[in-house]
DNA sequence: AAATTATGCATAATTTTCTTATGTATTTAG
DNA sequence: CTAAATACATAAGAAAATTATGCATAATTT
């Protein structure tokens, strides 16, 4: 088993969670600021960020303004109204999910 | 997104933390403890279950031993000792998992 | 000055991992 | 006596990633 196979699945809630706290980012912003807050740990690679981003827009989820940084375009993304509502839901489940897997790393949770 | 989705890639972890509690388990005892453990949260379907404890008899991580419980066959699996010294680098790729996903959960663990 | 790395987007082909559906068969509960 | 639970297995399809490819500019290294 790859390391990264226990990511797939939570990429979605991640960049959630850095829309919501950042309020705009574009997309290579995201993959670099998830390598520094996991320390190295969790890499997004471009194959995956770019067409789930394009489906959250496509779902209204996030909106997109283009913006030119000298010659290099960016791409930003920020949540939409129903994209907040949504994320506060992906954070409850994500919380569930957490708490539902703990007794992988500790399994004395489940006797006391 | 379906809420189940974030366990994609959790499930061999998941076994190998029964296996290496329980010793020796059958593959609907698994399911079943699954069930109680998360209360509900994460079922395991026959679909993915089975094949991956094929896949990890042929990778030498399990070993079985089949059983009749009256007419009924059970197929009990147990971690070979090739399979302990895996489930111990599982259990810390796991754990290096959740700590670089809490920034999702409880953001202010990345400030303090 | 040239080459490599970093920045920045995008998509196609493939792989991994799961869900859903199907199949067989015995046991227990209503 | 019928439905649900127990117990295995596999095939078809969907979901979500990796890997590979492509384009283009900017910064850094050699």
């Amino acid at each position: 088993m790859k390391k990264s196979s226990l990511y797939k699945g939570c990429l979605e809630p991640i960049l959630l969670r850095l829309l919501k706290d950042n309020g705009r980012m574009y997309g290579y912003q995201m993959t670099q600021m998830v390598k520094e807050i996991t320390k190295g740990e969790l890499n997004i690679t471009e194959g995956a960020l770019y067409p789930l981003l394009h489906k959250l827009e496509e779902q209204g989820i996030v909106e997109t303004e283009t913006e030119m940084n000298g010659n290099r375009m960016r791409k930003y993304y920020s949540l939409t109204k129903a994209g907040k509502k949504q994320t506060a839901v992906a954070m409850d489940e994500m919380k569930a999910f957490m708490q539902s897997l703990e007794f992988i790393v500790n399994p004395k949770a489940i006797i006391g």
